[in-house]
DNA sequence: CTTTTATGAATGAAGG
DNA sequence: CCTTCATTCATAAAAG
């Protein structure tokens, strides 16, 4: 488990490698003609020094190690979301937390944790929408391990997410089919930044999972590249 | 236009992006020597063609990109785990809504053209209330020819209005002044909610910012590469 | 450019 | 199940 204290020199790291970084960004590649007018042929081609390449190679590198780091990160902080899960269920409060928080915050309205609203997502998704009491009951008995809730909490949940899901369905298909002409040139900013399908269909999609990049993955680029 | 907001969920948006990303090609620099043996003297550098170089950069961009990513998830988490900061902790766990990019393809929210702004309020104004899925329709229907526009957006403009509205007459009495904002107060609204209601909030988060990775840093070096 | 405000949207809950 | 409401989040627009 790791606690806040070591987050924050993590992220202390981690500034530092940002400083680093921005100093990079000066000499970055420049392009370079070349004249080769070798048997009267004429070359113009980009020229790189070794030092540049270096330059660049660095600068991808630091980018894939600060991303590594970010990931691990993010994976610790998930692991131990599930020990701080508790605490963010309505008017519970942990009198060790009060110390930290002064502020004895309680809701009036329940508010899922990540890891419950992760697993009510994956039995949405399972397909059986007929939350019935004895469903319900289970559910709930498992979401509490991970928070305060309750079975209303549960039902409620579900009714709600069917009802929206159903009417994000309705809504896609008639009316406007205007469908994003936006085509940017770049495919790396073009974060096209509305939504396009309705549910994600994807059972074994977990927040936590698809929260983004695996480890392996930012390393095999920074391998590639160094 | 990147008007759509129906009922859709963020979070795809991200899958969407990292699948992006991981497709980037990876033919980053190559070496390549060249003999250019004008005068006698040979040449041995570096080569890349532009091809090359728009890749490289592309690269780093993305880097770029998923730091800003990582960096806006552990924002999200950060604030979830600290009490202090348990109004921003509310979020349910939708990291990146619209992160990075607000140069491009910004427009995630729908905004009302003043022609439109006047229908809708004139139709408020006229009393009914009560707009049923017949009534969207139409309104939809007619304000369409003035600008883009969904049934959504009109549901939302109707339910934001006719409950902003009921705030502010019943706001009139007490001697506050802020617009809606507050929430903090004891018992001031006390309609019928539950029992168990007792709120407290605090209005200050901006625990968020001494976070550590500043967007800012990631964005200078994205916008220096690309 | 940063802070504040106005407001579109998301969502838990209640009513029918 | 569906509709409606209340509350809160996030962001476009406005103010500083």
């Amino acid at each position: 488990m790791v606690n806040r204290m070591e987050w924050e020199k993590h992220h202390n790291h981690q500034q530092l490698q940002q400083q680093e970084l921005l100093q990079q960004k000066r000499d970055g590649l420049q392009s370079v003609n070349v004249n080769g007018n070798c048997a009267g042929m004429m070359m113009c081609v980009k020229v790189m020094t070794d030092e540049q390449l270096e330059t660049l190679r660095k600068q991808i590198a630091v980018y894939a190690v600060i991303c590594e780091r970010l990931v691990e990160l993010h994976k610790q902080f998930i692991a131990q979301q599930d020990f701080a899960g508790a605490r963010l269920g309505n008017m519970y409060c942990d009198p060790l937390i009060a110390s930290v928080g002064h502020k004895i915050t309680s809701r009036q309205r329940w508010t899922p944790t990540p890891v419950q609203l992760q697993i009510l997502e994956r039995i949405f998704d399972q397909g059986i929408g007929t939350p019935n009491k004895l469903k319900i009951k289970e559910i709930t008995a498992e979401l509490s391990q991970h928070g305060q809730i309750s079975e209303t909490n549960v039902y409620n949940w579900f009714q709600n997410r069917r009802a929206r899901s159903k009417r994000k369905q309705q809504n896609v298909g008639p009316s406007n089919a205007e469908s994003e002409v936006e085509t940017e040139g770049e495919s790396i900013k073009d974060k096209k930044t509305k939504p396009e399908e309705f549910q994600s269909q994807n059972s074994g999609n977990s927040r936590t999972e698809d929260l983004c990049l695996q480890n392996s993955e930012v390393s095999s680029e920074l391998h590639y590249l160094t």
